[in-house]
DNA sequence: CTGAAAGCGCTTACAG
DNA sequence: CTGAAAGCGCTTACAG
């Protein structure tokens, strides 16, 4: 059925039937109302690709994320999925299960982009090893770097203040006299690791603790990671009194450690993550750590890129949107920063 | 840059420049080099909507799923995503964040068929009262139910075999001389909980082990009901040695709601959850739980969609897929069933 | 082996 | 207010 077919049933043009569904002014109201029985009746849909086609839109934006093991993603994916919904798109979604997996999910969205599949892509796990990505963006690529960002690349970018929340964690260590910190980071081509590694290390700098190089594990963004790295810290001649973790998830991973070794926390060592997925407030982990503003983050870069496909050519737009710290059970209750 | 533009660039007609593009191997050699050099110079890429409009196929799989405060969607999701892209296909999404968006997102995909914007979709979150579903399949909508079915209606549907999951942990709950059983479980208009509970009823009766009214509980697939209704267990006068939850999150509600009424578990009660999602076999839970064969129900799910778009008019098909216990911590390491 | 042409189902100037 | 017609970018019989 097309409406070419509830144009004969209605004893009108096709071109009447398509101006009744865009609710064009210029029809009558006799004739709107003599398609809308028609349209009522058969039920019928326009179809999506043929409109596509012919507008050179498609509504669809593209998000490419990182895997379901770290719990920060799903998070992030909802949130941008209520958030392009209601501004009357949809989601495409691409999820590298893997890190050897990312690279293929980006080319594969922006092969969709340049196919006009979609009309744009949001990236949340972009590395210092995204090649594709480099291309596509001088061919112009309608481009979001979310979450995860690179310096001096053509495109937009929102990103929590990883900085600034480092430094919080390293602040609020020094402030209740914590004297032997640790640093579970994680791998140093992604920017939202070396951003928090280096606003924690600099602010213990500056409150004169210090960090020994031994307390500073790099893993990568896994339960398993966590888990390894602190059994490794807690087997230390001088094991730490307060573990900084790159995310909630390898906070997780800590967590178990310590359980695992028979330490207690927050008595026996305190432990931070970074994120505040909706986990961490639950009581098996009753985590501290750092607060990622998940839905802000979700509006600020679908706004960038609809402000791109209207206006290409306008300049590049860096977003940074505040890091709270969340005091919870794992460093003891304590107030908050 | 269109096929046209290709055309005139290796001075052949568009219509063999399809052909190139669809490895025809009606084109001479000499021909297709021509044309293949010039594709690699200009990157081009043909458009997606033009040629799923001429094919009438799009080889876009649409999938309904739970919210991801429920982490066995995210991970069933992250399944589908891996199979349907190892089939060539692309995966669309509909997430319902709550209850009350459900109906909102089925109908939203349902409406994405009938727009010939997806070849079909997969539900995994069917209750009772998904309506627009009903009429849809009357028209012969191409959709699978899977994870939650529905009895009676005319499509493929995939599930594990819930009834038998329950059961098994009735059995081994009895074998383990418990005797004041409890039940945490979710509504009655969705197949799973059902089914789930109906099988556990029925092996204790069998086993003759009684399950007092006031340790049943429903409530819905969250965290928070977990926790409260184990509160609300934990305080009867006469309190349940084991407690069979509904799903892993409710579960995980359950073991912190233990852990914050002080009563430890395994020593003061058993808990056991069903799914085996990932944060199951994490220290901090440690969970005795049915697993779901995740991955199989995505690959047998989109075998059965595909099968369907195969073939329209064949016989509707159900699977059951086996559930297996397994073993853990909350009840005390015992052994395997 | 190659190309001119029809057609997929829409939207939108253009003419009346 | 309404309709005939062109065209979005492809695929594929059909003819040569």
């Amino acid at each position: 059925m097309t409406s070419r077919t509830i144009a004969e049933l209605s004893g009108v043009s096709q071109t009447t039937v398509s101006r009744v569904l865009r609710d064009d002014p210029a029809v009558s109201e006799a004739t709107r109302e003599k398609v809308l029985r028609v349209l009522e009746e058969t039920g019928y849909a326009p179809n999506a690709w043929a409109r596509a086609m012919r507008l050179r839109s498609t509504g669809v934006v593209g998000v490419v994320a990182g895997a379901v093991t770290n719990p920060f993603y799903p998070e992030l994916v909802e949130a941008l999925n209520t958030t392009i919904s209601r501004k009357g798109r949809h989601m495409s979604l691409w999820v590298a299960s893997e890190e050897s997996e990312r690279e293929a999910g980006e080319r594969a969205a922006l092969a969709a982009v340049q196919q006009g599949a979609l009309d744009g892509v949001i990236f949340t796990t972009v590395t210092a090893e995204s090649v594709a990505l480099r291309a596509a963006l001088e061919r112009q690529a309608p481009v979001v770097l979310m979450n995860r960002t690179l310096e001096g690349l053509p495109c937009d970018t929102v990103s929590t203040d990883n900085v600034t929340g480092g430094r919080a964690v390293a602040r609020y260590f020094a402030r209740h006299g914590r004297r032997r910190p640790a640093l579970i980071t994680g791998p140093e081509s992604v920017s939202t690791s070396r951003e928090r590694e280096s606003g924690f290390r600099d602010a213990l700098q500056e409150a004169r603790v210090a960090v020994a190089g031994a307390h500073i594990i790099r893993g990568d963004f896994t339960h398993a990671a966590g888990r390894a790295a602190m059994l490794t810290l807690l087997e230390r001649a001088e094991p730490p009194d307060a573990v900084f973790c790159v995310n909630d998830v390898v906070a997780f991973g800590a967590l178990d450690g310590a359980r695992e070794a028979g330490v207690s926390v927050p008595d026996g060592v305190w432990i931070v993550g970074f994120d505040d997925t909706e986990l961490a407030s639950w009581a098996a982990f009753d985590l501290t750590t750092v607060r990622q503003p998940i839905q802000q983050l979700a509006e600020v870069g679908l706004e960038l890129l609809l402000d791109r496909l209207a206006d290409p050519a306008a300049p590049y737009a860096s977003r940074r949107l505040p890091a709270e710290i969340v005091v919870r059970r794992s460093t003891g209750h304590a107030a908050a920063e």
